[in-house]
DNA sequence: GAATATTTGTCGCTAAGCGACAAAAAGTCG
DNA sequence: CGACTTTTTGTCGCTTAGCGACAAATATTC
């Protein structure tokens, strides 16, 4: 049986500690870059699972073992932002309000926390036209809502079932969505006018209206 | 050719105006109540498209014709709320806030707006668990975020692309959702705790969060 | 290096979902 | 009502998604 060779010299963990579990996360991140180069390329209802899979040297079947479906193949690029986010949320400091948290989590994201930023924002782009990849998109939002809601949860000291708990997370989550997908979209304009360029400034305004509620606004 | 028999006597138009597309309203209202019942018969993976058109009589290249996968059959019945509550956005009177005004809308809703609410309930709850209908659940919210900021710029005077438009449509939107889960979870208990049961309140509390912001929360 | 546990590939299968064409409706006009 | 047109539906065939089972290959442990 021809086996894959690794999926990239740099990458693959050659005499270092053994641990599994990095090995899975490295080629989970691998077909996430070549299902979203292919999605680009050819278009996502083009792109076959078999495409993927022969791209990086392996069987369909193993693809399938990694990722339920072609889409999702993506989820780790999609997740890249939130994660650093949702991260951060165990250093909060008692000093901070949350959102003043979540605007410093943001000004790093922006900078080295994601590495591959450029296919973020294609894939982004392409939630809009494709309705497969906008469930994933959704999907990574909706799981950090949990996220959100037991950070605030602790901080509050109430349970996370709680209903303004439920509601204030999925508020901020909304607000990073929305300050996601308005920066994709905005991205290649570089330089045009200078409102909201930044991935900071933008989640800055985002989880100002959060803060602020929507009382002031639409009465 | 032996034509299937129309889905219900009474629902069927004859001898009345023709109307091309109230058939086809009935027939995705008639798929996604059969839809239901066998998902929460047999479960979602167990169920296949043939059971769904052999159920109704008709062949399964004609069910997914009415819709792209068998999942997605269900959506009629979880768009039910947010149809009746983006409908009457058309008639958002100018002294109310927009959350009192949906507040309204909820208890409407609640009482004759939604014909099958068992089903939505039933539904609602399986999305916990089926990946697949929550994809349809937090698509059909997704596409109601565009009516609110529609709505929500045309009373202030702005661009539905404003950044604080789109936050704030998004921000209900959640309430609204938020809402209904919590409504649908705790729908059973019936006679139990008085706190939050019927969905005119879960709204209400909903939305006061989204009213007054997260600032006197998370600070 | 041998024994064990994990991963991968191959095979086979069910089901999703679409394109094309023909039959059967439904709607139209006289 | 009857001929005509338009829309809808069914049948057929096909590609792809995606999983279960078993065997080979690999990684891990001792």
């Amino acid at each position: 049986m021809p086996r894959a060779e690794s999926p990239s010299p740099e990458t693959s963990n050659r005499g270092r500690p053994p641990m599994s579990d990095r090995r899975k996360h490295i080629m989970r991140t691998q077909i996430a870059r070549a299902a979203v180069d292919l999605f680009t390329a050819k278009g996502v209802s083009a792109t076959t699972g078999d495409d993927i899979a022969h791209e990086l040297g392996i069987s369909t079947r193993t693809l399938w073992r990694y990722f339920p479906s072609k889409e999702s193949c993506v989820r780790p690029l999609l997740t890249g932002g939130l994660d650093l986010m949702t991260e951060r949320l165990r250093t909060w400091p008692p000093e901070l309000s949350l959102t003043e948290h979540l605007e410093r989590s943001g000004a790093l994201a922006e900078d080295a926390g994601v590495p591959s930023m450029a296919s973020m924002i294609d894939l982004i782009r392409m939630t809009r036209t494709e309705p497969g990849l906008r469930a994933v998109w959704l999907d990574v939002h909706h799981c950090a809502e949990e996220v959100f809601a037991e950070a605030i949860a602790d901080r509050a000291g109430l349970t996370p079932d709680t209903l303004s708990v439920r509601v204030g997370a999925a508020m901020i989550n909304v607000a990073l969505r929305v300050a996601a997908e308005r920066f994709a979209d905005h991205a290649d304009h570089e330089a045009g006018d200078e409102d909201d360029k930044d991935m900071a400034d933008l989640i800055r305004a985002a989880l100002e209206v959060v803060e602020d509620g929507l009382g002031p606004f639409t009465r």
